[in-house]
DNA sequence: GCGACAG
DNA sequence: ATCTTGTCGC
């Protein structure tokens, strides 16, 4: 996989807004075929003191959520956390852990936010502008944004308004349970997020990869 | 100035 | 995110 638009991570908050601001524009929203995803790949990254563990599973989406690929990397913190910066927290990490890939995945799912973020620039949009790829970001919680009360069946939906503007979903992945926030990271639109979302979510309210990649990176196995 | 605030 | 046991409910 190629970086398509480098920058230093050594910044500083006020130069990681910047690089957000120059990096927002280039977030594409297109149609995602899907024809073409085979893999999906789940994403995270876990704090534990000063060391940092990025984790990333691989679906087969065509083979029954198989999983056929893994890694793991480990190393110092290397930024703070600071809300609307966590790219620059976790991009870091996320990078090495990726070069141990077999193959680079055909869309990347991260346990953030995408466009769902005061600049439009979480960490799903950065991820997937870096490595041009289609990439998304479902949540737990909301960082911006307000939306309608949901139905409490499975599916369940209403636009999460920022501004305005619709930057992501509320979704319902589970009957009675709190739903995720799932926003375009990069080369999606905000249905084709939606419908795998909830599509890959078939025993937990997180969908299957970013739920993998979550235990992996806490409990470092699956 | 006062809250809110992905992980 | 992380510190941490049991407990209520489908």
């Amino acid at each position: 996989m190629t970086l398509h638009h480098a920058h230093p991570w050594d910044v500083t908050p006020k130069e990681a807004v910047q690089i957000q601001r120059e990096l927002a524009p280039l977030v594409r929203e297109e149609p995602l075929d899907f024809d073409a995803v085979r893999t999906v790949a789940g994403l995270d990254v876990s704090v534990r003191g000063d060391r940092v563990r990025a984790a990333i599973v691989v679906l087969d989406v065509r083979d029954d959520l198989r999983v056929v690929d893994q890694a793991i990397w480990e190393g110092p913190v290397a930024f703070p956390y600071v809300p609307g910066l966590l790219s620059f927290r976790e991009v870091p990490a996320i990078l090495p852990a990726l070069e141990q890939l077999q193959a680079p995945p055909d869309v990347y799912m991260l346990d953030a936010q995408g466009r769902a973020h005061p600049r439009r620039f979480g960490l799903a949009c950065h991820l997937g502008v870096l490595l041009n790829a289609p990439a998304l970001g479902v949540a737990k919680t909301i960082l911006v944004g307000r939306h309608e009360p949901l139905d409490e069946d499975k599916g369940a939906a209403a636009p999460l308004v920022h501004k305005g503007e619709t930057v992501g979903l509320a979704l319902r992945t589970r009957a009675r349970v709190k739903p995720v926030y799932v926003s375009v990271g990069h080369r999606m639109e905000l249905r084709d997020a939606g419908r795998l979302a909830l599509r890959l979510a078939v025993k937990y309210k997180l969908p299957q990869p970013t739920h993998l990649a979550h235990r992996l990176s806490y409990k470092g196995e699956l």
